[in-house]
DNA sequence: CTGAAAGCGCTTACAG
DNA sequence: CTGAAAGCGCTTACAG
């Protein structure tokens, strides 16, 4: 049987190597102030014993962690999940690793937050939750850069990326205009949610410059199991709607089977939209015309972000908005004069 | 503007109250070796300047750190980003962090594990590639438990939790073959990924055990992207087969599209079972029948694991097989003596 | 119960 | 280029 065996330190690499502790921490750093031997040397002596330096002793002499944590709700959108995804691998390509605090609840993300703090996080992503003035506050003063996904708060040193709400909703109200939609309803997820509400802000105000208003409105959590039933009391009403805007695709999928199971006829009878462009839109049975809202851009805005902070950088506060473009599938009419193009900016 | 602000540290804590840092460190800790009246003064000291112990300092010292690797692939299918969820809520509990250590390309977790280990996790729990007898072997010898995720590998000191693929993949069997199919084909995963072995090999027996076989196998990656084409190209073949078995519910949608771009009528024309139950699988245009795989249960017998292993227990390894329990819905057809249940275990 | 001291594994000025 | 020393923020025997 094989004893646990300890972690090789630094000193047992100096001792094999038969150099000095500081020769083998400058062999692993950026190489400098060291002879080409000397660190030949402590490398193979490293190879032999297995070495490798411990990022927790590292980081608490005063550089970084290399942990940068995101406070997040439940991963039911696929939407969540593939930014989570990409962006923990964002990271790894920038030599940080991705700390998880999930929150519940909708409420209190200062738990996730000071948990966070407590392992000297480099920074904090911040995708879910509510967050209190007194620990953003408590970031600013610690210089620990806070960048929130969704959602645009003010403050010191907090930056925000986020979708072109207004004007994804925009365009999504167009084309539901052009297409001959008259009675427009709005499906969002309510209780002053940011996106939500700048979505549906963005649907109104484009409708009310017609002369238009939103319809009808209904309000539920984020799912496609919430979409259903909403949808059925949406469309089951007296005076139905025949375009329905949803803040998120998860939501329109859900709207999508409440039509079919009132035997609705898409698009001629509702025509819907959807925001994210999560890969089951492109699907055969649903074939989702949405607002795309694409994860790449929107990680490489925050990692882009985050390393600029990191580096110094000293603005008071950043608003990065990401671009949205409007992906025409089957939920909704044909432009009357429209040919040829599925996509459009 | 406000300076840049320390964090306060356990000398601050102590000088305020009056005490030495041991009284503040045992104020933090189990609260044993201080006088009540100590601990309050500790603890007044800590609330104004807002000290929490370094979490990484503490664990320099030999405690634990509170950190759990997830090593995981991409997350694609819903099932994979709700274990995800599961898993940093569960740990959470447990007064554990997730660190999330992506891995790319099917191969080597070895990198995403040995990042792991530059952060002195508690443990790692490994959902996704493929690790080396080397890596194992180092987490052996160095006492961090090692929990894998849906595979079984021998090894000193490796547990496993994963379903009971092949009870299942019996019960899918068992359900196409009452229902009155005779060609059922298979679609997976291939390249000898554990699961998706055990599923087909369980399909395998039962339909050899009745004199038949599969009678048309399919391979692809897990998307519901993949199971599309793979489903066209089984489908439009001169023997087409009557009953299809899933590796998982993203591939079973794929193929239900399929179908039904082919004109084909579901359950009469073809029967399809997926495995996982994810939440679209009772979505209203799929109604797909499935073997559900459990999430909660497999989280918590993964944190029970670790928590024992934690705890010093030294049994060699231990595989724990999480029950699996069929779900009848609209893709198969209905049982000649079947009345009124529709799940059965 | 309490504090001074040593030490966890590293890095960083400071001399040489 | 190189090493001895101090120190990062904590905990843990060891005396008192």
């Amino acid at each position: 049987m094989v004893l646990p065996m300890k972690r090789a330190t630094i000193k047992d690499v100096a001792a094999l190597a038969g150099v000095s502790s500081s020769a083998v921490s400058r062999s692993f750093g950026d190489g400098t102030h060291v002879s080409k031997a000397t660190r030949r040397k402590v490398l193979a002596a490293a190879e032999t014993l297995g070495y490798r330096p411990n990022a927790l002793a590292r980081s608490l002499v005063g550089a970084r962690t290399g942990l940068v944590a995101l406070v997040v709700g439940r991963l039911r959108s696929p939407f969540d999940s593939l930014f989570v995804d990409a962006l923990a691998e964002s990271l790894i390509g920038v030599g940080k690793h991705l700390l998880l605090s999930p929150v519940r609840g909708d409420q209190r993300a200062d738990d996730g937050l000071m948990r966070a703090l407590d392992y000297q996080v480099d920074a904090v992503v911040v995708a879910a939750g509510t967050m209190s003035p007194e620990v953003a506050d408590r970031f600013a003063r610690m210089g620990v850069p806070l960048i929130l996904s969704g959602r645009v708060v003010d403050g010191a040193g907090i930056d925000c990326v986020l979708a072109d709400n207004a004007g994804g909703a925009a365009k999504a109200a167009e084309l539901l205009l052009r297409t001959g939609c008259k009675r427009i309803a709005y499906i969002g997820r309510g209780h002053g949610a940011f996106s939500d509400d700048e979505r549906r802000r963005g649907l109104r105000d484009t409708l009310r410059r017609l002369g238009l208003d939103i319809v009808a409105e209904a309000r539920a959590a984020v799912d496609r199991e919430d979409g259903h039933p909403l949808g059925m009391e949406l469309l089951s009403g007296p005076d139905r709607p025949n375009g329905i805007f949803c803040m998120n695709d998860a939501l329109a999928v859900g709207v999508i089977e409440a039509a079919r199971d009132l035997g609705l006829r898409l698009p001629e009878d509702l025509a819907v939209v959807g925001f994210d462009d999560i890969p089951l839109a492109a699907a055969g049975s649903y074939q989702l015309t949405t607002v795309a809202y694409p994860i790449q851009p929107t990680v490489a805005a925050i990692v882009e972000t985050l390393e600029d902070r990191l580096a110094g950088a000293d603005w008071p506060s950043r608003v990065i908005r990401i671009p949205t473009r409007l992906v025409v599938r089957g939920t909704t009419r044909r432009l009357e004069r429209a040919v040829g193009t599925r996509t459009e900016g």
